[in-house]
DNA sequence: TATGAATGAGTCTTCATTCAT
DNA sequence: GATGAATGAAGACTCATTCAT
């Protein structure tokens, strides 16, 4: 692909989110679409197989996006609370900054677009953060139970908290992250 | 004269449920509706005057039987914290029991048939949780914040519980209760 | 039929004028025409077989009851002319006073609900007027040319004249009589 | 990509001025439309916003070919009887050749389609003959009145003698307009 | 006989996808 | 490859007519 068209690509795809925050994901129309991204209907079809492709991709895209600002090489010494502190912050900050992308993910989850392989090809994005519960459960920091049940409860509350708050129309400051991290470091370790 | 039927109001409240739960919000027809309910299209429209007018009616009733279902009235001599506990329990036993509902109503809020009046609405439904809730921060047992975040965190971790159990195909049993009250216990008073 | 009966009847012609006057003959519904006549929708059908049969009735009603309106007993000695504008100042009494009833037959005469063997049936009522005419061409009063095109020529000038006297929301006045019987006399006489 | 294409939008008032005729104005149904256009049901989308916008556009086309065809470039020691002539012979050899048309501008005028102002947009594109008849006036040809009345009744007149030809089955002939012009001449001039 | 809820065929309109240019 | 007009299969909604009460 060309840099002409990675640039398109990159268009379509914040159109997408524009208007999945705008109009929600059934609102969506592929004429609308073309539009936003500043193209003409038919050449979505040149990207994207149909609708449904195009959608997945979007995902895709916003989800490695996600686990990519995520991953962060931590030093030898750093312990494992400060490693998940560190990420939970991190975590509310994407979701602070990119809400428009994590509504869409939220979306279309639960939509008749989400197919399984989609939806398993996303746990392997999170994997890292799977890997450091069950450390923490190991050394007894974290209390016990399905370690994927604990990072759903995790993600469920960091969104919780910044959906709150964009929701009321409060801007997004970075104060939240420590109140997210109180109640998710409370949840975790009991 | 054949009468307005209350018998057939809960079939189509039951057919919405169910087709939410199969087919996503979106993919709702008012013909699919119909005949799930065992009756004509048509006769949708003589119980409501069109699609968003239904949905919004089935929240309502889906919002008021799980405000109903958690109202519960206390012993004077009942400690907050009980209180609270069996509240949440039953929360959970409620989305466990009922999570088309909680589906449902989750994906309609997001939905462009949402309205503001409709939104408000069903907060109403429960002060009495947020009332609770601030009970609780005046005596210092539940940590400080806006009381309407909380309630939000903790409604997220019960329905993070339960989904993720069901989602994984097992069965809804009593002892996600306790699991749930736990992390919502040390969420909440951290 | 008994009075009571005779009593919907009316209700039921006078609710069809009016709707159609207020929402064009396309816009009336059943279901409206029952509610403006205060009886049920089923009602309808025990009086007319179905919606086609209902307008041609009220059709019919409103005709017969306009002849009756117009014939009229003249003395032997009554000049044609005197008989003509007589006549034709009668007939803009009663499109000015009627034209409800007047507008419900033009927009019928023209819809898909208008019949060959209706449209016939209305033009027996207006013989009369025919044989007028004849009389006055015979004379050499009136000038040549198809009687019956003539008395279309007649009846429409009449229904401009009222037309656009109560388009432009003036009230109907009698002085309007003079005015059309001039121009009618001037066209038929030449 | 194809071009919108004048072909098409002739085709399409061609189907609608054929189609009322035939079934009247409320059986007009857009599915016949396209099939009688020669084109996809959703096209018509593409050339009109819905029913109505199509409707009134069909009539605003209709009405400005009439105007255009009317209007003519006198010479200067024409008289206003030698131009008023011409013009009601020429308005009624066009209602003969156009009575698709013309039928199809009048049902529309009376049917819950026409709006206030596209009303007011037909009147504008005969004002040249409210002026002619204003003038006739001044001069003292004209008998004395709105002139817009007595336009309304020359048009109604115009209009009767030819339907009442096309009506009978008789073929439209020039000697119509002779006719016409004698009664519409003594009904002005009285 | 009166009622008005129920019916379902019929209509307008939308929109993902195709395709001529 | 890009364009946007064209397509036609849905889908929401209407309303004349029927029918259980």
């Amino acid at each position: 692909m060309r840099l002409k068209d990675e640039h398109k690509l990159n268009a379509i795809i914040r159109a997408t989110l524009e208007l999945t925050n705008e109009k929600g994901l059934a609102g969506i129309r592929m004429s609308d679409l073309a539009k936003r991204a500043g193209i003409a209907t038919g050449s979505l079809y040149t990207y994207f197989e149909d609708k449904q492709n195009l959608l997945l991709s979007v995902n895709r895209s916003v989800r490695s996006t996600a686990a990519r600002y995520l991953r962060h090489q931590f030093r030898e010494e750093d312990t494992l609370e400060h490693r998940l502190e560190h990420t939970v912050k991190r975590y509310v900050d994407y979701v602070g900054e990119h809400r428009e992308a994590i509504l869409f993910a939220d979306l279309l989850k639960r939509s008749p677009y989400m197919t399984e392989a989609a939806s398993q090809e996303t746990m392997d994005h999170f994997q890292f953060l799977l890997d450091m519960v069950e450390e923490g459960q190991q050394s007894g920091m974290i209390r016990t139970g399905d370690p994927e049940e604990l990072l759903h409860v995790m993600d469920s509350i960091v969104k919780a908290m910044v959906d709150f708050q964009l929701f009321h129309g409060r801007p997004y400051t970075k104060n939240i992250q420590q109140r997210t991290w109180g109640i998710v470091r409370s949840a975790l370790i009991g």
